[in-house]
This record gives C-alpha cells, structure tokens and sequence, in this order.
DNA sequence: GTGGTCTAGACCACG
DNA sequence: GTGGTCTAGACCACA
C-alpha cells in the first residue's frame, strides 16, 4: 500500500490520505482484515504530523472503513459496508454536480454512466497490485 | 432559478453557488445566453455578502461557464462546453474516490455506473423546470 | 454562561466543556438559538488553547446540540433533540454501570429512580439563573 | 458469570470488566463471598493482558466491592456497601451530564426517573441467571 | 472576524 | 509499543 500525497493540492492532507486507504480497500490492495501502519508510522512514511494521520484515521472510523482495536491500532473491517439508504443519497449528493459538469460538456446520460463504470471496474480489476 | 444555500454545510457557500448554478445550466432552468442576477441581487436573494458570489461568478468564468461583461453583467455562455482532455481527467479524479465509497459499499461496477446515468438522466429530463 | 473546567481531572478538557454546554442547554442557561462563544474567545476565557475548544464544538454539533454556520459561528439548535431509538439506547448503556453501582450500595429501583429525576429536576427548575 | 469485552469501544478494557463486576454483584450472578478467577485465568479467558485485569481488579478492591488477598485471591465482599455521602455525590456527579443529555432530547424529571428505575429493576429481577 | 488545517513536540493512559 | 490529549503558534480559506 503506497500513499502518495500531494502537498500543493487544496485537498486537505487528512483528506487525501483518507481517500487514498479507501480507494486501496475497493481494489484490494488492503485486504479486510489487514492493519494499517501504526499513526507514527504512517506520519512518518509520508512526511506530516502524526495528528493529520489521526485525523484520518479516525475519519475512516467514523465512516465505518476501519476499526480501531484498543489492542493492536487500526485494522481494515471485515464485514463489507452495507449500502443503506444515508450512504446512499450522500453519494448521490456528492455525484449530481459532477453528473451536471459531464451534461453541461456534452456528456449524455449513457457516456457518464459508461465513464463512471469504467473507473470503478479499471480500479477493481487490478486485485492484489500494490 | 432558485438557488438554495446550506449554511450549515461544510462544503463553502461559494461552492454550492457555483454548484447550483451548473445544474442549471444542465438541466436547463438557466438557457444558453440567459444573465444571471447581479452579484449584488444574487448576494440580497440567497443571503449572503457580495463578496461571495463574486467569487463564485468568477469561478464559473474562469471553468469557462459564463462569460462576465463589465456592462452587460455575467451570462450563461453560447458556445456548448466540448469535453477536452484536462477536464475530463479532472473528472475522473473527483470520481475515483467516490467510485471506491461506492465499490466498499458492494456496488459493482454495473450497478455504479446506472446510479450515474440515472442521476445525470434525472437532471436532464426535466428540462426547463424550477 | 460561566465555564469551570477542572484542570486536575481525569476527564479531558474537552469532554468537560461539551458536557457543562449540553448541561447549560438542558437548564435554560443557553437559550435555543444563542450563539456560543467564538471557538478563540471561548478558549481565552477558560484558559485553554483553541485546539480543544474545537473538538468540543465538533462534538457538540456530531452529536446535534449545535450548528455550526459558516456565517457567524456555533449556536444552540433550534429544534429540540428527538429521543431516537439509537440515542436512548446509549444513554441506557451509560446508565447501566452507574445503576449497577447504587444497587450495590443498597439503593432500591425506587430510590435511584427517585435520585435521577430529582438530578434532572433540579437542573431543568432553575431555568434562567447563571 | 460471563465477561464480554469489546475491543472497539472507546471504554478502556479495564473499565469495563470492571462494570461488568460491578453488574455482576449487583444482579446476583456474583454472590457474596464468591472469588472471582485468578487474574492468569480472567485475562486468559478474556483475551487481555493479565497487567491489565490486574487494573480492574485493584480497581474494584479500591471501590470497597471485593477483597484481595494474596493465599485466596479476589473475592467478592460479605458486607454490603452503605451508600456514604462521598459515593452518592460521585454518582451524582456522573449522573449529572447523562439527565442534560436526557433532558435535551426531551424527557421530563418523571420519564428519566421512570427510565433509571426500569434499568435498576430489570438488573436485579433476573437475579441468578447468566 | 470566523473556523479549519498543519506542524512541532510534550505528556499520559492503555495494554 | 499504541492512540489520545493538550499546548503553542503559523497559515489559510471563508464570509
């Protein structure tokens, strides 16, 4: 699991990082059940304070991604995410203004649909690589 | 159009602006060549400071949206918005993330991309509404 | 509303100011609607640093006793909190060791329940004051 | 008398066996007199360390709900506790937050007390069982 | 002015 | 060793 962050980018750090473990969680690279680096260690892995990783971690906590064992830090979940209705329509949420950026250049409703298939199969189908 | 703002959202006012102001033009509430309100009657209607929507006007300018006249105020550009590389890897990478929530949650790449077509098809059949 | 926080105590700083804030709601000293304290203010006048104050305005509106509006800062919701199956599930979780410990000291179901209601009498009885 | 930890809650594993001792007594599934497992046994049947249980046992010893000694190990106290005025203001004050919380979320002195008395009954009516 | 992000580093509770 | 709390202070985005 190799985590690249940008330091330009407008995207928070903690963001980043968060988005990156959930992406590496749908292609397999973290497979469920497997531990994360420990908050130092992922710090000191990609070059920021140890309270930026805390923050993602506990970001992917709260969002159900990961457990945080008392024990032995912070573990992929087992169980797969459900969908559920609240996950749902913030998801929608979050993709009607991309859907409308795609419509207003030229995109119908058939092309955003293969495009967005397309991502989620290109980043599943390539199990087990880093 | 009607544009409604979340002020207890954390996503940034003149975000939601622009936003909304790109669903309308892809679902047509807001036609080719249509002016949009003043910064300052924009400002008055949804409650905000000036200051705001201007950045949000000159954000939609600069994603090449609208165009801004110093006379005629800010209008809804003519010329339809073709796809272009940069923006369609830019896209891509704000739905990656978002096509990996959605892989966590057991949605294949099937049943991801109808969520998108649909959401996109919704916005669009609707044509000239609100 | 005046803050006391128990620098000596086990509690962290921040539990204790989200605690004494949801205690000031529930006993009328923070009227729905009123505004807090600005997260910097709020931390010059107990003495801590903003950091902490933070996390407990972020805890305060996770658990939806606040608002947080981009425009002028945290206030007391309006709408009062619904019991909600999750959150009297909790409390009854919380509640279940401190029952256990009056038991243990000889107190009836009568008595503890008379001891709670008293609790919660006396703070709700003395609306209006400090 | 089963003991369940939860390694993902946020309550420190010493805590709860703790409360879970603590419910125990109180329910009558630890009868007085009885001797809880040695603290090898109690941290191998839970899955903790042993420094751990240790903690809670000390604990419980310095709460007045058991007796340790080095021949017999830890045994639940003959005396039954008398309630002492510093014990019941320290509940009271752990009480405190949770009536605010109660009373926010709506519920009158009479339905908090009601709520306390219930969880206090249906402890000690299943006296015997697990 | 506000809250949010990030760094740097100390200290502690937990296991 | 782990994560969590707290301080000190810088910087930025937002309104």
């Amino acid at each position: 699991m190799l985590i690249h962050i940008d330091f330009e980018s407008e995207t928070p750090i903690y963001v980043q990082l968060r988005d990156q473990v959930v992406i590496g969680i749908a292609n397999g690279s973290l497979d469920k059940g497997e531990s994360l680096p420990s908050v130092r260690r992922m710090a000191a892995d990609i070059g920021v304070h140890a309270h930026t990783v805390n923050k993602s971690y506990a970001m992917l906590r709260d969002e159900g991604y990961v457990v945080m064992d008392r024990r032995s830090g912070c573990h992929v979940r087992m169980e797969p995410q459900l969908p559920g209705e609240g996950f749902r329509t913030a998801l929608e949420q979050k993709l009607l203004p991309l859907a409308a950026e795609a419509a207003c250049h030229g995109q119908s409703a058939g092309d955003f649909g293969a495009m967005c298939a397309k991502i989620l199969a290109e980043l599943t189908e390539l199990e087990g690589s880093s």
